[in-house]
DNA sequence: CTATCTGTTCTGAC
DNA sequence: TGTCAGAACAGATA
């Protein structure tokens, strides 16, 4: 379920580890998830790494791009003389071996250190792309919600074309706005006090207000927290992050509503996704 | 044991 | 063109 934080805080634990190292090897354990020639990584050196909605790219020194996309279960975990270094002090929180049954790709660096790359249900990839490609690809995508762009107004262009949808897919498609999945959407919505059902077309200039404001402060709730830890996320040194204490509707089915209305979290089904919302906090 | 659910994105049908 | 079911896959839960 990595989302928009959970990349964010990957690729920034990424940066202060893999920054100018090169890749000397890499093990491709599951053929699906790598795709492209891994001649075309090997000997090259990391230079940016950068996210774009739930991507991941490494900028390499040869005019290459590594490309990743985690999906549900995938997990990026740097590791250093057996260790995952935290400030310079091993971490010992994480929570599993390595290489271990999912693990689909290791990358090995000049001086020993390794990527790992896990992703127990195999949806995840990695691409080796060109420039070009890699911009095609970013180019597809809808605003980054941390920058000048996302404003009501943009919302409100968007949501003119597609009258007929409702909130919560409308949020969560890629193509608008980049980045928010399944938890941070029903996050915030509650915050907006909005339910996922309303259709663009009944939303008014306050809702919409309260919906781009809501939305980034709940994504910054969650890169404050390290991201989310439902199920399989952890940050680029295996360890958990702390959002999933502080969901207010995520997951809490049936538990009182933390908006101090007294009432229970409901959930229901919109476009296949579980959604959870409490039916008096959302109007 | 089987059936269902999970949640991101792509593909194909209507 | 929009909408929607189904698929990719593996494991937890009922």
């Amino acid at each position: 379920m990595p989302e928009l934080p959970e990349i964010e805080t990957i690729k920034k634990g990424l940066a202060k580890k893999i920054i100018g190292k090169e890749i000397v090897d890499i093990k491709i354990e599951t053929t699906k998830s790598f795709q492209g020639d891994k001649e075309n990584i090997l000997g090259a050196k990391i230079e940016e790494i950068g996210r774009r909605a739930k991507l991941i790219s490494m900028k390499l020194s040869n005019g290459f791009n590594l490309l990743f996309h985690l999906k549900l279960t995938g997990q990026l975990i740097y590791v250093e003389n057996g260790e995952r270094m935290a400030g310079g002090h091993p971490s010992h929180d994480w929570h599993a071996k390595l290489p271990n049954t999912n693990t689909r790709l290791i990358f090995t660096f000049k001086n020993g250190s390794k990527l790992f790359f896990n992703d127990l249900r195999k949806f995840g990839w990695c691409k080796v792309l060109t420039d070009i490609e890699l911009r095609e690809i970013f180019e597809g995508y809808g605003v980054e919600p941390f920058t000048s762009d996302f404003t009501v107004d943009y919302l409100l262009r968007k949501a003119k074309k597609i009258p007929n949808r409702n909130i919560k897919q409308f949020l969560t498609d890629q193509e608008i706005i980049a980045g928010i999945g399944n938890i941070y959407v029903d996050e915030s919505l509650f915050l907006a006090g909005v339910l996922p059902t309303r259709k663009l077309r009944d939303l008014s200039m306050a809702e919409w207000q309260k919906i781009n404001v809501s939305v980034l402060k709940v994504l910054k709730l969650g890169l404050k927290y390290g991201g989310t830890s439902d199920r399989d996320y952890v940050n680029a040194l295996g360890v958990k992050g702390g959002m999933q204490n502080y969901l207010k509707v995520y997951h809490r089915v049936g538990q009182p509503c933390l908006g101090g209305c007294g009432g229970v979290v409901k959930r229901m089904t919109i476009g296949g996704r579980g959604t959870h919302y409490c039916p008096t906090c959302q109007k």
